[in-house]
DNA sequence: AAATATACTTAGCTCTGCTATATAGTTGCC
DNA sequence: GGCAACTATATAGCAGAGCTAAGTATATTT
């Protein structure tokens, strides 16, 4: 049923709006002069609030070195500013300055085409597809490919599959509310990463049920 | 059920596997010494034989000054050839030499890392999320986004949800058999592409039929 | 106090990606 | 046939990404 080729055709697919996302086609449309690194970290910066020039490196995925030059290049640009951190003298605050915050305002992080794309999904799809980043994205990280992202999957607030309504089946014990796979965060500010234990043990119980065996009454 | 909130979490994943896809990490740890424009050109140089650089340009997402100069540097390292067009004095035919070949089969033009990720999804999802991203990249290249792929979606020889077989409710008449969602092509090499009005219909046909109501049986 | 580690910066390299321009071959039109 | 217009590629010059290696200043450890 399921074989190598078909994987490598879903990995192209993947590799294809990459391809997309990185080209600066959609960038220069909206003509902001940035970068994709640049839109990057500022999305990042907008996500996460102030944070640290190593810190944003990882979550680039960038060296230090690279990340530095570039957030040098955003302060020149008046996007962003430097500050001492008051924790660290060796460490370098950068925050987003009004300017920063209006060009990551006025036009959105991602282009608007892959926006609408997305936007045409049926909710049942936006379900599935949602896991399915998930998964790909917490595999990413347990490898160490990536910097691990605030995720609901990774969360000590995080109950999966705990409640009967179909709608919202999962259970956010920090706001105290049941929600559904599509609400499932990627990063989300209100994340407190679970020990190790009860991380697998979660996710095993995430991964139990079956993608369609809800969301679809 | 489903706000713009939500639309912005899916594409900050897509963003995130692209930041992946896009660092070179996992290229550098196949010490390939490639970048991930030379890797794309190879990729496409593999899937669809011979190209001109003025084609591999347009597929790749850049221009042809870039591509060309890209071409030349994987000329200089031996894995990539340029002969002249027979059909055009003006064009350059780039074709993979056998180091090439090499280079993308020895690895495979995906990460590891995603292809590990992408065949632990189980095969209800595999199907959604190859609906899903036919669904993102047809939107994108209908509106003139990325160049138009070889895919099923937009092929004359596609015949969506004819057959009464949930496993294999498409049918494909240049090999004259069905097959199913988790098989659709984005990159066929039998694509023809099919008249505007005929793929406008057909896809129609396709996104009629809710993806969870087959293959889940 | 000295050695080591950490956070960042800078410099030097290759490559990307752009625009603008040059060069050669093709096509169209009289 | 001949000239203009177009097309496919190449080259140059620019900003920047991304790397490694080396440097500076501050923290931490011994």
């Amino acid at each position: 049923m399921q074989d190598t080729g078909d994987i490598e055709q879903v990995a192209a697919g993947f590799f294809q709006v990459g391809l997309y996302l990185r080209s600066k086609q959609w960038r220069s449309a909206e003509k902001s002069g940035l970068t994709s690194t640049q839109v990057s970290i500022l999305g990042f910066l907008k996500r996460r609030g102030p944070n640290r020039v190593m810190a944003l490196a990882r979550l680039v995925g960038i060296t230090e070195a690279t990340a530095s030059r570039a957030i040098s290049t955003l302060q020149r640009k008046g996007l962003v500013e430097k500050s001492a951190d008051p924790d660290d003298g060796r460490a370098t605050r950068i925050s987003l300055r009004t300017a920063g915050v209006r060009a990551m305002s006025r036009q959105s992080e991602f282009p608007e085409t892959l926006l609408a794309a997305l936007a045409g999904l049926d909710p049942a799809e936006s379900t599935v597809l949602h896991r399915v980043l998930s998964k790909v994205i917490l595999h990413l990280q347990e490898s160490g490919a990536i910097e691990p992202q605030r995720m609901c999957c990774t969360c000590r607030f995080f109950q999966p599959y705990v409640h009967t309504d179909a709608f919202r089946p999962h259970h956010c014990e920090f706001v105290d509310a049941p929600f559904g796979t599509v609400s499932l965060r990627l990063d989300c500010g209100d994340h407190i990463q679970a020990g190790e234990a009860v991380r697998t043990q979660r996710w095993r119980r995430f991964l139990a049920v079956k993608p369609l065996e809800q969301g679809n009454s």
